[in-house]
RNA sequence: GCCAGCUUAGCUCAGCGGUAGAGCACUCGAUUCGUAAUCGAGCGGUCCCGAGUUCGAUCCUCGGAGCUGGCUCCA
């Protein structure tokens, strides 16, 4: 396998020195060398910024440095190794599994295995602790580089195995690894030996198709995670519960936000009262907001005859996720999957001069599409949405400052919600409409709008929709999660498929350019996404329900009720039970369930000086005796600028909720 | 759509081939009580739907719906 044996490596260590060796030394004995305790802590080493394992053969000279348990790169190792481990497990207690791949992942590890009898919850465990016996068998990782022929025989009894390697190009290098009775056929990198993966757990068991193709057969995927140690362990899995605490689905049941029910039918949302507030808010929001970056706002219907989507080619392309066709004396319509085409014959319903534009129309419009059942989820992944969806018509003179302006208006609407946010520009995707020099000239009419204004971002090659390229914001959660923001996307295809048009300053017809953007996206996901954000904590001007009045004793109660109507009065949204009916510590305990902001409570001592004891939601004990006028202005004072916290002392602990 | 699992009271969940349970919630009554569960009583079920097997099905089988974790997909 070695090929040129006679050349020299010459590497760098991270201090500068130099070593030469032999091509073809294995990094165990350069690392060796270097220190004896460097080879024991050694999970791998990286070769110009490639990982490798101590016994890959070195190839090429360059930098090198040796990777720990330190380094994060280090952890990917772990992880591959542990599928192995996982793959010798399974493979003792059930000999016929036949291997896919498996890789390591974000936060964990997978591997595929075919086999008649799907894995069961109590199989996993069983699993798990005979991947603890082989860890414990200190089985060493093998490399073997070899030829096509011996493979082949090596792998005889495991197609997947042989296709997979018949994919392998005649330059390639084939190797094999094995630990104790496993072998594997992989281009490693893989640890010492088993001993080294101590910290994992195996998650849950999956369907996924071979080759992540859904025409193919489909094997069972085990999932599992491991660490370094303890308690990076226990950090993760404490993440996973955490998540689980935030989970929209649950805090929309316990704070009554929302459902769903099998007779409406799958994917789609029913807003409760206390989700509608939520939602309302939103959209008075946004409405104040968009109105001050001047967009009109339009109403389109909401089934549309489908040869207007034959027009826009929605029903040539997207077919499979709309709803079919609804018979209307012999004309069909169809429930709208989006809301463009409504905008457009709008735009086109006069003529319109170049003094018109920008022309910017945005409707809180309720799309529906048909999502195949596996993939709903919650208020994330529906059937029936409602877009915050705007498009702008404009001259391609203009498309720099509309750009411009929608870069603004997503900066003040984010920053109002609390998230940060990172920027990503899609380029043209493999089969995409349009010439490439049109394309070339709008992502750098993108990217130079980006970096003129010295905004960050990253390039997704081949990300953007067939119709053009488009901007799209990730938005990074209270846990560090990225959801899907806005996007904003330019459009060279409605534009010419309905022909639209502008009189320009020569008197002659120009085609306009459209883009389309979302700020929240769909009102349904976003909501969701902020229950998880907020963890169902929202700050004042989202809460349904902001300050909760609480008397300690029947006897303060015309106190407490010529309080909440001062609160009411101050177009706040108030709690209190006038009929008396709970104890004072039911009432602590249902405001603090149901996550209300505000306390306030009062006895005997705060009905005579005409205050309340007040407290934030998550701040325990801390309370703060405020004077009623004092209150209701705090409260204007925090709602109207739709702060995230309280201003002051009240605010809660770091992990309050 | 595919693989696996799940569906029992409003919620969280036990349970069993022989007519169903707990806690919380809810309803009623009592309680003059200073910061997250006062006491007592009561109400509450098409055991997801349909068909089959069985003397008998919430339980077993088949079909369907919904949900969960993934896969595929996401204009």
């Amino acid at each position: 396998m070695i090929d040129r044996p006679s050349d020299e490596l010459t590497l760098t260590l991270p201090d500068g020195s130099t070593r030469t060796v032999p091509y073809g030394t294995l990094p165990r004995d350069v690392v060796a060398s270097i220190g004896a305790g460097l080879l024991r802590a050694a999970v791998a080493i990286e070769l110009n910024g490639a990982v490798q394992d101590l016994v890959t053969p070195l190839r090429d000279s360059g930098a090198f440095r040796v990777l720990t348990e330190k380094d994060e790169r280090s952890l990917d190792v772990l992880r591959h190794s542990a599928a192995h481990l996982l793959a010798t497990a399974v493979r003792r207690l059930h000999p016929k599994a036949a291997i896919g791949f498996g890789p390591s992942i974000e936060d964990g590890f997978y591997y595929d295995f075919e086999v008649t009898e799907p894995f069961t919850p109590e199989d996993l465990a069983k699993i798990e602790e005979e991947m603890r016996r082989a860890a414990n068998e200190k089985f060493p990782f093998v490399r073997d580089e070899v030829n096509r022929a011996t493979a082949q025989q090596r792998f005889i009894d495991d197609p997947l195995k042989l296709e997979r390697l018949s994919e392998l190009r005649e330059d390639e290098v084939i190797s094999t690894y094995t630990d104790g009775p496993f072998i594997d056929l992989c281009r490693g990198p893989h640890l010492p030996d088993t001993s080294r993966i101590k910290h994992f757990k195996l998650l849950h068991t999956a369907g996924a198709y071979w080759r992540g193709d859904e025409h193919r057969q489909m094997l069972q995927r085990i999932y599992g995670t491991a660490w370094w140690n303890k308690e990076d362990l226990a950090a993760y899995l404490h993440r996973i519960e955490e998540a689980k605490r935030r989970d929209h689905r649950t805090l929309g049941k316990e704070l009554d936000l929302f459902s769903t029910d099998q007779r409406v039918g799958a994917g789609l949302i029913l807003w409760h009262p206390r989700g509608g507030v939520i939602r309302r808010e939103i959209e008075d929001y946004e409405r104040e907001l968009i109105m001050r970056h001047g967009y009109d706002i339009v109403y389109t219907p909401h089934i549309v005859n489908e040869k207007l989507f034959e027009i826009s080619g929605h029903l040539q392309t997207f077919k499979e996720n709309m709803f079919g066709p609804i018979d209307v004396e012999g004309q069909f319509f169809r429930p709208k999957p989006m809301n463009c085409p409504g905008h457009i014959v709008i735009y086109q319903s006069r003529q319109r001069s170049y003094r018109d534009l920008p022309i910017r129309y945005a409707e809180f419009g309720t799309v529906y599409r048909y999502e195949r059942s596996g993939v709903l989820h919650g208020m994330l992944r529906v059937r029936g949405f409602t877009q915050d969806d705007a498009h702008v018509f404009c001259t391609p003179e203009q498309v720099t400052v509309e750009i411009e302006r929608l870069l603004d208006l997503v900066h003040e609407m984010l920053g109002v919600f609390g998230y940060p946010y990172t920027i990503e520009l899609a380029t043209r995707p493999e089969n995409a409409l349009g010439e490439p020099a049109v394309w070339d000239r709008a992502v750098r009419t993108l990217a130079d709008v980006l970096k003129a204004r010295g905004q960050a971002f990253t390039y997704d090659e081949g990300g953007g929709a067939f119709y053009g390229p488009k901007l799209d914001f990730k938005l990074i959660d209270a846990i560090g999660r990225k959801w899907q923001g806005p996007t904003v996307q330019l459009d060279f295809n409605l534009p010419e498929r309905f022909a639209l048009e502008y009189i320009g300053a020569d008197n002659a017809p120009h085609r306009p350019v459209m883009l389309h953007r979302v700020l929240v996206g769909s009102m349904e996901r976003f909501v969701g996404g902020l229950i998880e954000h907020y963890a169902g904590a929202f700050p004042l001007w989202l809460a349904p329900e902001q300050i909760s009045i609480i008397p300690i004793t029947p006897d303060v109660a015309p106190a407490a009720a010529a309080l909440a109507e001062r609160l009411a009065e101050a177009g706040l949204r108030v709690g209190y039970d006038a009929e008396n009916r709970e104890d004072y510590r039911e009432r602590i305990k249902t405001a603090s369930r149901m996550k209300v902001p505000y306390m306030a409570i009062i006895g005997k001592r705060e009905a005579e000086s005409g205050t309340v004891a007040l407290r934030f939601r998550g701040s325990e004990k801390k309370q703060e005796t405020i004077a009623v006028d004092a209150l209701v202005e705090r409260l204007r004072a925090e709602r109207d600028t739709r702060a995230l916290a309280p201003s002051d002392a009240l605010q809660p602990a770091a992990n309050g909720l």
